[in-house]
DNA sequence: CTGTTAGCGCATTCAT
DNA sequence: ATGAATGCGCTAACAG
């Protein structure tokens, strides 16, 4: 009984005028006589017809899909980039298609050139450096980028990592501490940023910076290098750890080996995810705005779609989140 | 200088064949003689071509994307889950097109049909009842829904929430817990079989079940309801959370108001967050394997995609994660 | 206001 | 093994 889908000529042929006339009443791109508009509205609805996006798309070669590429999905992070790129797309009428490199660069290029082409526009967060990613310009499809980006010519949307960071050490440094590592993660193009902003805060004061560098910016990373930091050599009186996600990791294996926070040693992270205010104790961090920082993003990439002048750098100011619980005063 | 991508014709133009052998070749139908299969390929080389994804989905009806519709990306059951599917999508050849529905269920039913026009299948997750989702049954559209349906005619994934739910309560009970409270979340599908599990442990002992209800399934409701919860009368000395952030919501609250947990009340819910672990005390928990869940949707899709027959339902088995100390022994 | 015409880029008969 | 012809469902000029 079910014939395929009835098409706009079905629906022309019921309503008696032509295929021009009900698209174009479809998309409301004009008025008709009220007799015309009535006969196709019954028309449709008899019919239950609805218009083919395929088709449509393959005319005016736009999707209304915007893809967004993220490292990886459950880092809560990146869902709250894609919580903040979703809400804006869909009041905008856009779907989002997802793609998570689960922090594998090997496929990225491959999978984002053929993502571009059934999508109106692209929002990529990536590890790769500027110089492997000349390719994406050449990329015939709107692309935003986290991040920032010194020479290639494409629109992002970037925290002041460097910022968020010299706070952070400065803060420390203000308490009293003196001692001071970082657990970072090298891999990420933030990274750099990150102990940028540390050194900065560090050097004015002629103090030495430790560092230890993860292979994951995951929770078990940070639980792995806990007791290296902890228990081998001097220990610091006050740990930046690259994220939130290695920031807890470090305090629950702190704990199991017996060291307090922050009386014994003082943890701080980034991103403010929710989590980090649930800890004991409550997790100080700085705040990167991942949702508006998605959000940001998806309306920068939609303005380049309709064809809107756009800033090249958006970025989004960090703020300090202070948990005092993790960080303690030294004398 | 950047003329509209190279078309299929243009290859086979360059090659010096028709547009039809061109097209078999792309896609493997058939073998050619060796003077044109090379033809081809330099020909596609040079030109840079890539297969137009619309046009080709347009004819054929398949697009090689999914759409995958869950309550809210930022609960890491919910990544969880996205992250399963997507490894299988991925893993197959396909693209997962997320629908946020943001615990909105007013536009569920429009964006469903809308979305099924672009995808070759579905997975659902929803708060709807049963008997609000008939219209489902007639999406032409293979798709799967997560949790058991009575009537309704669609492939289903679910966990055992009746089974995880009584296993809590009974391992409540063993180790002394008599006054059993459920801090649950009787929008949601699910709230009554783990209801159902919990009481058909309580009803054996003759016990009471005191039930506290929550607006969301979040940190932030289990936080607003703490004090009711143990500040209300007799305190519980276990408390049964509907899930695990509100399990976390309900501890830090706890924490503020001056009780410990575990001597003054047993904190458990359900989901395995990853978070959980990194309390203090660590969340004793359900295993409700999200990601598993997930994949085996995905997989399950995929199979009615290609025509192969499936289980009306797959169940999945909870799993009681035991991290004795959000959990005391009752004398 | 409404209709006619002409494809979009590709896969698919059915010839040869 | 290869090609000519056809059309998927729709929109975009251009006519009238």
């Amino acid at each position: 009984m079910k014939k395929s889908a009835p098409t706009i000529r079905d629906v022309a042929a019921a309503a008696q005028v032509s295929t021009a006339t009900v698209s174009k009443f479809i998309n409301g791109a004009q008025r008709f006589s009220p007799k015309v508009e009535a006969a196709i509205e019954s028309a449709i609805a008899g019919l239950g017809y609805k218009s083919n996006p395929l088709a449509k798309s393959m005319i005016t070669g736009r999707t209304n899909t915007i893809g967004l590429s993220v490292l990886d999905i459950t880092n809560p992070h990146f869902s709250s980039i894609l919580k903040g790129a979703n809400r804006v797309a869909h009041d905008q009428g856009f779907s989002v298609l997802l793609v998570d490199t689960e922090e594998t660069p090997s496929r990225e290029r491959r999978t984002l050139e053929e993502l571009s082409r059934r999508v109106d526009g692209m929002i990529v967060f990536s590890r790769m450096r500027e110089h492997e990613m000349a390719w994406m310009a050449d990329i015939d499809k709107p692309l935003v980028f986290f991040g920032t980006l010194a020479k290639l010519p494409l629109p992002t949307v970037a925290s002041d990592d460097h910022a968020g960071a010299y706070m952070l050490a400065q803060h420390l440094r203000m308490l009293g501490h003196r001692r001071i590592a970082y657990l970072g993660f090298s891999k990420s193009r933030r990274d750099e940023e990150r102990l940028g902003g540390i050194r900065e805060s560090l050097n004015a004061a002629g103090l030495e910076l430790a560092i230890f560098d993860a292979e994951a910016p995951s929770l078990a990373e940070g639980e792995r290098l806990c007791s290296a930091i902890v228990l081998g050599g001097q220990r610091p009186d006050a740990l930046i750890c690259y994220n939130d996600l290695m920031a807890l990791g470090f305090m629950k294996e702190a704990s199991n080996l017996g060291i307090s926070i922050p009386q014994d040693i003082s943890v701080v992270g980034f991103d403010n995810i929710p989590y980090g205010k649930y800890t004991t104790p409550a997790l100080t961090t700085v705040d990167l705005q991942s949702e508006r920082m998605g959000a940001t993003a998806m309306e920068k990439l939609l303005a380049v779609i309709r064809g809107e002048h756009v800033e090249k750098l958006t970025k989004v100011a960090p703020q300090l989140i202070l948990r005092a619980s993790t960080i303690a005063r030294r004398p």
